[in-house]
DNA sequence: AATTAACCGAGACGGTACGTCCTGTCTTGTA
DNA sequence: TACAAGACAGGACGTACCGTCTCGGTTAATT
């Protein structure tokens, strides 16, 4: 019934993926299709709805690592996590300010709007690295005692990428390395004692 | 060359939105044709074209209050900003919650991805009514002390916002009122004087 | 109800005429639009809706000649049926030839097929004087007693110019002189007494 | 580029030749859409697009016998020419007065005005078996002495069918078995000896 | 070594929607 | 009230893709 992975050819996936992520920046999410990925790969189109459910599913495994492959991430600890939190956070707005990047991303999420499952998935293999490595990095901190003990560290993480994202997404405004720093020291505020 | 507007059905042009909207509930963004409108509404597709310029422009009409039409927006004042804040975020958890509104928002937020004219529409329509009515609040916050004097009123309002959109957004968690509670807890801890 | 002839626009008429005219020529009659000949008149579309019935009756108002104009056709005649007849049969082939009117005749030829009241329209305005003019110097040849006494006038006529039309409308092969007297021989043979 | 002939899906082609025809019979020529076709044929428009050039081509296909089909042609000969011919004639003068052949017949005129390649098409298909088997049966009466010696075989059978075709095409008169005789009758007096 | 079963490239197929064009009617403002 | 202008409902055009379906032609792995 459903395809055997062991035959499945190496070199018409990667010819797929990589088919998908030039068109991807040419011509941008919206006007993707199935038949220009095929004909740029040198595919049929059925090897395309054989391995994968659909076009934004295609797109995820063009651009985001492989699950397995989803490095160990780990912040820098300086021992000041405020300076630590803007060098991150500095980085961060740097990548959404690249043009790819920033179109890579937003094709991203408009899938994510339209494909729960999609979304799941993004989450899981992209975010929560992130999220986790941070986390991490904020337990350290309140190890040293630099921020409450009883702090959410859940609500504590977004509060730090949300205000990034919610800029970028919306184009409020630049996403420059002030606005970063502003961010982290006032997320930070917002951790420490008391 | 352009249109009349002066000449233009108000009688279409209503049927074209309302069918828009009943539509994008029905079957979602991503399945809305200009076709179905026009059928919906009884009104040749020529008519829609002629008055908008996508698919995603009929919708933001559809769904946006008229610019001219946007309420002066007031945040309640007890006094307590905290407390106030939380009864803002509160309200905006629960709209997110609601599947109607959830659907609705994440259609328009689809379109502002792939088109910044859009993005930019919405933002002055939608956003920018409720960023200004907070940054109000915050500023009598101030003057009553309660909040840092050197606040960056513009971070600050997105601090508070940008935490339930980003949850929302990538379906992290649930938007409950306690994790609103949180959100206003922690930022107005980061706006306080120190 | 219908409107009132007395306050037509002369001047709007003569431009569709010859708008409808240009128009045929350039672009031809399968491709003519109501909306083209209004614009290139600078006339309202509703003026032509006004006083035709349909694109086909414009066209044969354009091409021909005013009912009321039709002149007075009459054959040469020089005592020789036959002579007379190749002349007159030579025109007729020239004319056929001409590209502009080879144009137009198709163009009114294809608006009979469909529609029999335009076809009857051809017939009386374009056909008839022509043939009524060629039975007529029949005529005069039967007094001379160089034509059969019992002819079918009708039927000659029609012998003598139907094989032009045949091979024009089929494109069979060219209409060239040495043809249109051959046509003249044959028919005139097949008319003689005896 | 251009499809592959091999695959062509013979039961989509019967189809859609059916269709035509049958809407071709039912709403006439002019009010006969490729998308009607492909609704009654159960096919998809660019199945019709893919293989068709234009709208009159399918109905030539419609209508027309394959060019393989063209079947041999022979005349009736009973050694009286005349006799013979007039039996043709009449046939012809019939099948023209059949409503369903005429406005079948006026379809396929309606598009040779327009379109030199299907003329030479129909011609060929249709036109020239019909004037070959004509000529040879007056090369058969050449030979028994009953015509002319010196005669012009393609003016003479034009002469023979244009009459017809010109009554029928324009209008101008009822093509009863008597006006064949008639024809046929004068045709033949052209062709005679002397 | 021959067979066989799957994947593969290619692309025809039935469909759906696109955005454009034109039809014939209706409406508005001008003369 | 005829007119120029053009918006309107409707509907066909020809194109672009969708997702499914054959069609030979390689590959494997199995006989």
């Amino acid at each position: 019934m459903s395809p055997d992975p062991a035959r499945r050819s190496e070199r018409s996936r990667q010819a797929i993926l990589t088919a998908t992520r030039e068109l991807l920046f040419e011509v941008g999410y919206p006007k993707l299709t199935i038949e220009a990925i095929a004909a740029r790969a040198g595919v049929g189109k059925q090897t395309i709805y054989r391995w994968w459910p659909s076009k934004g599913a295609v797109m995820f495994d063009s651009l985001l690592p492989a699950p397995a492959g989803a490095p160990e991430l780990a912040l820098p600890d300086t021992g000041d996590v405020e300076a630590d939190l803007k060098t991150v956070l500095r980085a961060i707005a740097e990548e959404f300010e690249t043009p790819y990047l920033d179109q890579m991303t937003r094709a991203l999420a408009t899938e994510v709007h339209n494909d729960p499952t999609l979304g799941e998935e993004m989450v899981k293999r992209l975010l929560m690295p992130h999220l986790e490595a941070t986390k991490e990095r904020l337990r350290s901190a309140q190890a040293a005692g630099q921020l409450a003990a009883g702090l959410d560290l859940q609500a504590a993480v977004e509060m730090l990428f949300a205000p990034l994202f919610y800029r970028w997404m919306l184009r409020i405004g630049p996403l420059t390395p002030e606005y970063a720093d502003t961010v982290a020291t006032m997320a930070v505020a917002a951790m420490r004692p008391h």
